[in-house]
DNA sequence: CGAATAAAAGATAATAATATCTTTTTATAT
DNA sequence: ATATAAAAAGATATTATTATCTTTTATTCG
């Protein structure tokens, strides 16, 4: 009677969501639009007034730009483009989890590794080298190649 | 204010205990002695009630034989110390961690991948193999070979 | 200016993960 | 058999994460 629901993504949701979110702006900036919450939460079926709390973050993070008003909405400027994916993590979760140990020692290092480091330590530095390669722009770039959707049913 | 307790490991601490607990057991086991729960839950440092839970699921999946009353508790038997450590992934948290995308898609599937895809399949490739690798005996090997502690407090 | 639009901020709620406490069952030893 | 030790199981509590709702502030446009 398991229920499996544990931790399915290795990340936060949050940090999934901020992934879409961003990345889908990045690609209605590039058309030189920007986007409102609405739209943006149909876009990427992530509920609005959650999303709303993390596009907060990702503006006082700097990673977007954001306007109030009539006709306002985010948007990503030249900056924000060349960011690379990893400050969306430093805006959500932080970059704690590319740091610590997987079997839960306090600190982690080489010198006094845990039986798992050597492998873990690959692992991690596999993502990090993703999100520190991978800017915003490649991101939308991507989706507008493959022709993918952000919405989560697919 | 943020405050970076969001997911700081990529994985559960339910499992980073099962982790450590196991280890601690398999050590002892090769020196002929059963575990009782204090016992355990002194040596890796994870509050006992908590640790008891995670343990019985470990005993119910098969990765570790128990037996109750006085002189009883948790031992590993030349079966389990040929078990990688994946099925400690899969009797804790479960192992769709390891197929499930960082963007939150529904589906992970090189068919129709996210934008992060390659990057991430090879950052879960590097843990699953790790995990595949990696038997309970190797695990209980290094650290006796290092010495090193499973407390939490290193 | 005043009305309308849209993000920011604040307060509250639901769910999942982690932690604790109590009772029951099983085995051992006297 | 009885007492004792120890895991299993059940019930409850706490905390973190995810989600929702309401109010406030900033911007645009008529
Ligand atoms: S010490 Fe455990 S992952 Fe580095
Ligand atoms: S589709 Fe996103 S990681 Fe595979």
């Amino acid at each position: 009677m398991r229920s499996f629901l544990i931790c399915m993504t290795m990340l936060s949701k949050t940090f999934a969501y901020a992934l879409r979110a961003v990345t889908y702006v990045a690609v209605h900036s590039k058309e030189g639009k920007k986007v409102n919450l609405e739209q943006l939460s149909e876009g990427i079926d992530v509920p609005q007034p959650f999303l709303g709390k993390i596009m907060q973050d990702l503006v006082r993070q700097g990673v977007l730009k954001s306007m109030k008003g009539p006709g306002g909405g985010f948007w990503t400027d030249e900056f924000s483009l060349k960011l690379p994916a990893f400050e969306i993590l430093n805006a959500t979760d932080g970059y704690a989890v590319l740091t610590s140990c997987l079997m839960g020692k306090k600190n982690c290092n080489s010198s006094l590794p845990c039986p798992l480091h050597a492998e873990y330590a690959l692992c991690r530095d596999t993502l990090f080298d993703a999100l520190r390669n991978t800017r915003i722009s490649d991101l939308a770039q991507k989706v507008e190649a493959k022709e993918i959707f952000l919405a989560e049913d697919n």
